[in-house]
DNA sequence: CATCAATACCTAATGGTATTAGGTTAAATC
DNA sequence: GATTTAACCTAATACCATTAGGTATTGATG
């Protein structure tokens, strides 16, 4: 490949276009007719390359998600201790949610809470980048820098939980403020919930 | 009328199809004939009492949310302590929305993620109750129960976050499961998450 | 009592939008 | 050179939210 522009297909054009207008007007509110200007198609061309609106809407994140995974266990390669593994994941993930804010949106606001989310591709991958953590709080648990009793699901939920809700707010405000704002005092918190508790003398209520 | 318990007027008839029909179907997959023929009117009646389909479905929830918020005082009253105080807060935010999953569905996947949720006024009372969660950090930081340099805003990302994560994920799979599956184990971290950290050496005064 | 106004509802447009039917054109393949 | 295929088009079609413009009933007012 020479260095240049990659000349995009007609397909790549159609999601472009559409990534950005889903993300910046809604789903509901962008029309086919819309694409299709943007992209310089008949409305009809556009079914040539996807079943439909919804089916373009799903195949939008595909691409990104499946990068987000495959650059995970890179990412995470060579780090030592639960604790660094689970700080560097999040941290990596937000820093790419913030540099593709519009396919954030699109997984985030419209795909996560649709009831057809869960027969998607995307979700499998969603799936495996969350299953990550379970492996992390596995391993913190038998190397004993976690809680030996920790439940891994539960921490999962906790870890998912609360940077969905930093994302979500971050996303709904249109990014208006740095994403990683904060981040910091909420980390250590999610990090005192997994510590081992201290021995001897115990704790009071 | 067949064997109906109270008499109703319209605009509650109306609001009760349509929270019945949003719910099972979705919003957009439920047509405003949809709910003039469960609601044995024309189309256009419904247009008496609503100013689309949009305001109908932001008004579904006022009554629930606003309830909601009435309640909760009164269910905290006399509870001692913050710990006390954050897990009835929670088992109680729980129970009401396992008993009214069909409000519920319609707040947690068709309006918190809408770009209009925070013009609602749906959205002041949700904050309202978030905000519960604000004081309850700051008595427990000020009696010592909770860490003294708690950031009790990122708690409650904490707690907010790690609820609603539950609630999504029961209500994508239909509630097929007891919504309280998990909770304790779940409570247990978020509870460790806020505790002082004990110095060095395993003692505390 | 007759009239007026309000209430609660209706039928029948209107306009917008996703989707499809049925081409056309031009290049690739035989 | 004929045929197939790819890529795109114009012009329906069908559905759906919303609106225009009614009618029938009720209850209050002069």
């Amino acid at each position: 490949m020479a260095g240049n522009k990659k000349p995009k297909n007609t397909k790549e054009r159609i999601i472009d276009a559409a990534r950005m207008l889903f993300s910046e007007r809604g789903y509901r509110e962008t029309t086919i007719l819309d694409i299709a200007r943007e992209t310089d198609l008949s409305e009809a061309a556009l079914y040539e390359y996807f079943k439909g609106k919804e089916d373009l809407l799903i195949t939008i994140p595909d691409l990104w998600v499946s990068q987000l995974l495959a650059d995970m266990e890179d990412q995470l390669f060579g780090i030592e201790g639960a604790f660094n593994k689970l700080r560097k994941y999040i941290w990596w993930n937000f820093r790419r949610i913030e540099q593709s804010p519009w396919d954030a949106k699109i997984v985030y606001l419209f795909l996560k809470t649709n009831r057809n989310f869960m027969e998607t591709e995307v979700y499998l991958n969603v799936k495996s980048l969350y299953n990550k953590l379970v492996e992390i709080f596995e391993e913190g648990r038998q190397s004993g820098e976690m809680n030996p009793n920790l439940d891994a699901h539960a921490a999962r939920a906790l870890v998912v939980g609360t940077m969905d809700h930093m994302v979500i707010r971050w996303l709904l405000t249109d990014m208006s403020y740095p994403l990683f704002k904060g981040l910091d005092e909420t980390f250590q918190l999610l990090a005192n919930a997994f510590r081992p508790i201290p021995p001897a003398g115990g704790f009071r209520f």
